[in-house]
RNA sequence: CGGGGUGUAGCGUAGCCCGGUUAUCGCGCCUGCUUUGGGAGCAGGAGGUCGCAGGUUCGAAUCCUGCCACCCCGACCA
């Protein structure tokens, strides 16, 4: 496989590239509108469907709240204002009008608006403002909505797919009786995402929680599942948050409990996005174009039919029909290419720029042979099936691709994750390899931002699944009792 | 907002310093023929307010002034 080296020169050059020639998205205006084409579209579906059976399993449903957010709602809770004001657009007038020297259309000055409304950049403030007409009782508790929607956020820089203006995304806002209940439904989204990353994007990932200065704006904790790209650099993958009281304080949602008291409700939230799309492009893409998983491919197969003549072409289209409808009857999405527009060089150039995970070519020797080419994308290897063993084949090699993406990443991740023990070298590793770095840190956000300052790299997160180890931190020699995972992130 | 840079066909560009025929080349697009088991070949063709406005000049893509837009590096960030 074609590797991504010395990528920081290159690489997005090489990922813009993929994108645009693989018709995938585009950014058509980077401050207001993000434009996801066709097929990249079709792949958030995919995440979406999937994601959204894990959350219904887990007792979600899904609701939708205003895309316009008062500026009064906004500004109840201090630090969440804090974290999103710098990034807001804002809609000041609601009407047009022709400009006085008739040409074009200019803002009417007269339909100003009372107060403003803020484009949302996330939608706890408004959901807040609805839950505490919600919720009296602790008959009414939980609460366990999610919302597909977009949001806004003006940032300065834009990323295709990881940082846009617009972006795509599911969040989840849940109201809890106890602390206890709100802390177990953090964790548990935070799991839901990390086996979603793991076993369906095939990107395995470490679940960690933020320190205090990587923490969302308005929250107590911030679980995250961070990955790792091919170019070694770190991608928060998904975020759930334990937002403790903070908002039912803010917005005054208070129910009643068993006991005849009076008490603030526990809270949660948690979201991923199309940012995943991104992270799946640099996890597995290799230099003919992106590799897909299976499970969120939106073709699975595809058949490239070979001919020369009319009658070699209709043979061909039965046979590859008949293939086709087996295949779909097992459920798999399979596209017959029968375009006579282009070739079929062009055709396996273009399925393996779209990560199609496997392709059929059917010509007139299969036909004198009984035999179908079947080529998998993930490895490109090829070989020769018999037509009444082809079934069976693809379907064995969907699980093998699926399986087999997510090792190499697997085994990419292990051997980018080093763990070092002096300031040296950290500086060295990072410099030279990338990658995750296990290290002891002191537990002040001084010392992480004099790390960050002089090195570039910030805490990912503090991983859950490690083992108390003393310590001393890399930068200060002061006492740690784990180590914390650092990297230079997207 | 600070520092740097760029605007020429759908995309990528040459030309600009040193003004002068009909604005260069590649990709893509259209037509025809030959091709079709790894991104076809040949021939022909279409497509341009040279970012916008003004100025200098016999003559401006090229020089001057102003404006606009975008990109990159930083602060910010899922």
């Amino acid at each position: 496989m074609a590797k991504l080296t010395k990528r920081e020169d290159n690489y997005s050059q090489w990922y813009n590239e993929l994108v645009v020639k693989a018709d995938l998205a585009e950014n058509s205006d980077v401050r207001g509108c993000m434009v996801v084409k066709p097929y990249g579209y079709s792949i958030w579906e995919k995440m979406q469907a999937a994601l959204d059976k894990m959350f219904k399993d887990t007792g979600h449903v899904n609701a939708y709240f205003p895309v316009f957010i008062p500026k009064s709602y906004f500004s109840k809770e201090a630090s969440h204002v804090e974290g999103f004001a710098k990034e807001c657009a804002v809609v000041t007038h609601y009407r047009l009008k022709t400009a006085d020297d008739g040409k074009g259309v200019e803002v009417d000055p007269k339909a100003k608006l009372e107060e403003e409304l803020i484009v949302r950049p996330t939608s706890e403030t408004i959901i807040w403002n609805t839950y505490k007409n919600w919720i009296q009782s602790y008959r009414d508790l939980p609460i366990l909505v999610n919302q597909w929607a977009n949001v806004v956020r003006w940032e300065m820089r834009t990323r295709l797919f990881l940082r846009t203006a617009e972006f795509l995304w599911q969040e989840g806002h849940t109201a809890h009786a106890t602390e206890k209940e709100a802390i177990a439904e953090t964790e548990q989204m935070l799991g839901v995402y990390a086996d979603f990353a793991e076993n369906f994007m095939a990107v395995p990932v470490i679940k960690g929680v933020k320190t205090e200065s990587e923490r969302f704006a308005g929250a107590l904790d911030t679980y995250c599942i961070e990955a790792l790209m091919q170019d070694g650099k770190a991608l928060q993958a998904g975020t759930s948050h334990f937002l403790g009281q903070n908002f039912a304080k803010a917005f005054d949602v208070k129910y009643a409990t068993k006991e005849g008291g009076l008490e603030h409700v526990w809270a949660t939230s948690w979201g991923v996005s199309t940012r995943l799309i991104g992270a799946l492009i640099m996890a597995h893409s290799d230099d003919l174009g992106l590799v897909l998983p299976p499970k969120l491919a939106p073709i699975h197969v595809v058949i490239v039919p070979i001919y020369k003549s009319e009658e070699d072409f209709q043979r061909v289209s039965e046979r590859a029909n008949e293939i086709k409808k087996a295949l779909q009857d097992r459920g798999f999405s399979v596209k017959f290419d029968d375009r006579d527009t282009h070739k079929p060089g062009f055709k396996f150039a273009e399925y393996e720029m779209k990560g199609v995970p496997v392709r059929l070519a059917i010509g007139p020797k299969d036909l004198e042979n009984g035999t179908v080419e079947v080529a998998r994308r993930d490895t490109l290897a090829k070989e020769l099936v018999t037509f009444e063993n082809v079934e069976a084949r693809v379907v064995e090699l969907l699980d093998d691709i699926q399986n087999n993406i997510f090792q190499k990443a697997k085994q990419f991740k292990e051997s980018n994750t080093r763990s070092v023990d002096t300031y040296d070298e950290f500086k060295a590793v990072l410099k030279e390899d990338g990658g995750f770095v296990l290290a002891h840190w002191d537990g002040t956000p001084e010392t992480e931002d004099r790390i960050k300052e002089e090195t570039k790299a910030t805490i990912r997160c503090i991983p859950l699944d490690a083992q108390a180890e003393e310590g001393k931190c890399i930068l200060t020699g002061k006492p740690s009792k784990q180590r914390v995972v650092f990297a230079k992130a997207y």
